[in-house]
Order: C-alpha cells, then sequence, then structure tokens
DNA sequence: CGGTCAGTGTCAGGAATCTGACACGCATCA
DNA sequence: TGATGCGTGTCAGATTCCTGACACTGACCG
C-alpha cells in the first residue's frame, strides 16, 4: 500500500514514541535471543536472579511485569533444565527464594552479549547528556504514572 | 515481602526504564479507559483512525503493535458496534479503507479526555527542554535499532 | 489472645494474541 | 504477455498470558 499522510501528531506524543520504542526494543531482544533459546520474560528473570539472588517468585514476577502464575510456570521450565535452584520448603513464610546455579549463570552470560550489543546498538548517535536527561525524564514518569 | 537491596543496576538502564515506563503508561491508560469498556488497543485504533481516515486493516496493525489477525477482529466488533464502517469491497486492490462514524468520534472524544488526564500527570514537573530531548532520544533509539 | 490485613504459592478456566497458511490483487520488469 | 514479488484479507490451530479463586503464612493491633 502506498506510503501517505504521515504523521499528523502521533510522531509527536511521547506516549505513542514510549510504546514505539518500547517495542522495537522488544523485538530487536527477541531476535537476538531467539537464536540462545529465550525469550525477552526468560532473559530477564535470569537477569534479575543475578542482580538479586533469592527473590521469589512473586517478586520476579513483578520485575519481569508478568503475573506470578506465568513467572512460575517459566521458574519450573527452568528449575527443570536446571538453570535455577529453589529450596523444597520455605526457609519463612511460603516465599520461596531462587538462585541461579553454575549453569544459568553461563547461561545468561551469553545472552548478556546478546542483549548488550541491541543496547549499545539502541544508543548509538546518543551524547551522554542525551542519555543522563532522557534517564531522568523516564523516572520521572514513571513515578508520575504510579502516583 | 521486605524491602531490601533495592537497585544494582537495573534501574540505570534505559531499556529497562523503557519498558518500565511503557508498562505504566500502559497500566494508567487501562485504568482510565476500562470504565468507557475500552482497551487501549482499542483506543489506539480509533485514534489511528481520526488522524488518518481511511487506513486499511494491516496499516492500522501496524499502528497499534498488533498482527493484523487481532486488529481484524477488534474491527470486526468495531463495525459490529457502529463505530467504524468499511465497504463491502475493495476500491482498490483487497485493502477495505476504514472510517470513523460520528457514533465512533464521539466514543473517540470521551477517550481522549481520559487519556490526556494521563498523559498530563505523566508529563508533571518535566520542563518543554526536557520533553524536547526524550522526543528526539525517543525517535534515535527507534530508528536504530530498526536499522 | 484473636482479629484483620498484606503477601505468597498454586490450581483451573478462559480470553486475548500470535503463528502458519492460503488465495487474491496490484505493480514491476523481463 | 507472463512471471515474480509485495501487500492484503481471512481461515484454522495453537500458544501464551491473564483473571478468578483458594489456602496458607507472618505481621500488626485492638
Amino acid at each position: 500500500m502506498k506510503h501517505k499522510a504521515e504523521g499528523v501528531d502521533l510522531e509527536t506524543s511521547l506516549g505513542y514514541l514510549l510504546k514505539e520504542a518500547s517495542n522495537a526494543l522488544r523485538s530487536a531482544m527477541d531476535e537476538v535471543l531467539r537464536p540462545l533459546g529465550m525469550t525477552v520474560t526468560h532473559y530477564s528473570c535470569l537477569e534479575l536472579l543475578a542482580q538479586r539472588p533469592g527473590l521469589s517468585n512473586s517478586e520476579l514476577a513483578r520485575g519481569a511485569f508478568v503475573t506470578r502464575q506465568s513467572m512460575n510456570v517459566l521458574l519450573q521450565s527452568l528449575e527443570r533444565d536446571g538453570v535455577v535452584t529453589r529450596p523444597a520448603e520455605a526457609p519463612v513464610g511460603k516465599a520461596l527464594p531462587a538462585r541461579l546455579t553454575a549453569r544459568g549463570r553461563q547461561s545468561l552470560e551469553q545472552a548478556t552479549a546478546a542483549v548488550r550489543s541491541v543496547e549499545l546498538r539502541m544508543l548509538a548517535g546518543l551524547s551522554d547528556d542525551e542519555q543522563a536527561v532522557a534517564l531522568r525524564v523516564l523516572r520521572s514518569m514513571v513515578r508520575s504514572l504510579r502516583a
């Protein structure tokens, strides 16, 4: 179909652009993670566990922006594949603290390299100043929206 | 569970923050659109049609970041509700140009008001300068990621 | 002590979305 | 003319993800 009537004011909307950028990032990450047999949520889970060992299923779910139920099925498969470990019984309450195995850390290493290349491409052509402003603006948006 | 070990470097990652902001925006929009019986995709479709009348199903799908199949089921329900119209036969090729009805414009008007309040809240506390930089940065990111 | 509340893990069930595939129309070019 | 490529609408199947609900634990407070 023909290209026509481009951009009335959608390209001027921060909201729309936010969605567009987020979508482009997700697509790009999916693309580089697929050869590794990973999804974005999959990778997010591993990255979260690497940075904060002992996170519970619910906490991982919030961090990866999915429901506890979805994260749970993911964790079960990760546990089955020997990538993460959870104790059989909760040390306190009902929360089961998850941890990466050696194999998990290795798996994450590959994924991190792939994702880093995407992030570098995304930030290409942006000055440190611009990145800093973008960081501040995004943080402010999140805070304001949650209010 | 207890609050602990906050922010190793997730909060410093533009990628994660992008996802977080996009998610917060979507949640906030969902919340104000639900009383109107609308979803975000629903609203996006109407907004797209208002700004660019005659868009085809596939074009709407790309604009709303869903598949043609998903957009088609939405369009069918919108057509059934008398919110949009499509000709019975394609004037050219196979693409059916969709248009808002009077009722559709009225429906959109309510939604726009609701969404505008969210966008205002999101941008609260941000200078025009910061918004301009954010706009430029996001555009650059999208362009780089698509390359 | 007894009550409520918040947070968690888990079990179905269902809704939304995507993947895969096919036929058709138009444009381009040999 | 015919052939290839691209975009589109549409059908069916499968997957993913979420909504709703239940039981349990620990913390707080009357």
